[in-house]
DNA sequence: GCCCATATGCCCATTGTGGGAATATGTTCG
DNA sequence: CGAACATATTCCCACAATGGGCATATGGGC
């Protein structure tokens, strides 16, 4: 799973959300590392949908603008969860092997 | 950092190493999970070559077939290890957003 | 002899990402 | 009032990274 659609499930953990939002969420959520462009949110957005992992959940209308509004399924649940598990495994092995690496044998005995 | 790149720069975090090799041991770290095709590893070394994360090692000849072998460079140890915090962030985001989202709400006070 | 593992290289298609710009309404500020 | 900016989505298009397919070449096992 790639950086922006690993942002946009986690935005939509907390419920349904607009685009819009999802991009503020993004760079709250990532404490402002992560700029989410339009152009991919939608894209992804739309193949998320496709895959079965957000599904369109209405579209509102606040202040004469349009918002489509998104949520989470199931499966796009237990997908973001599964990368959770994923994500902590590779934390896990880089930290395993960057502590045994022949470069740390700077002390030895001396 | 995509993935066959996080996976790259984790098996040269034992030292040299050559193309053939990195693909099993992106596949031993990985537990079998990860196959790096040699297209996408031969390019990715390219790139991190010109990206300064990675430099070629020498070539040697074993049993009549040529080795290509790679090393980390500092500024290719230091940015692994800057992707193990951003990971790590990651994970505890996620982590936090799952715990607290509104599906949660299922045992309650009964 | 044939297949498989080792080891790399070239060609090329696809996927995901993202820049640029258009559209349209509401707000803020001089 | 006009300009600039935030909100909110859409279309067009370029590009980087990924990876499939195939070619090349050697050595070992059946």
């Amino acid at each position: 799973m790639r950086e922006p659609v690993f942002w946009i499930l986690t935005a939509l953990t907390q419920g349904r959300q607009h685009g819009y939002a999802i991009i503020q969420d993004a760079s709250r959520l990532s404490g402002g590392a992560v700029v989410l462009p339009v152009t991919t949110l939608y894209a992804s957005l739309e193949r998320l949908e496709k895959e079965g992992l957000v599904r369109a959940d209405g579209d509102e209308v606040v202040s004469g603008r349009v918002r489509r509004y998104f949520a989470l399924t199931p499966a796009g649940e237990s997908r973001l969860v599964l990368e959770a598990d994923r994500l902590e495994a590779k934390v896990f092995t880089v930290r395993s092997q960057l502590s045994l690496r022949p470069a740390l044998i700077l002390g030895g005995i001396a």
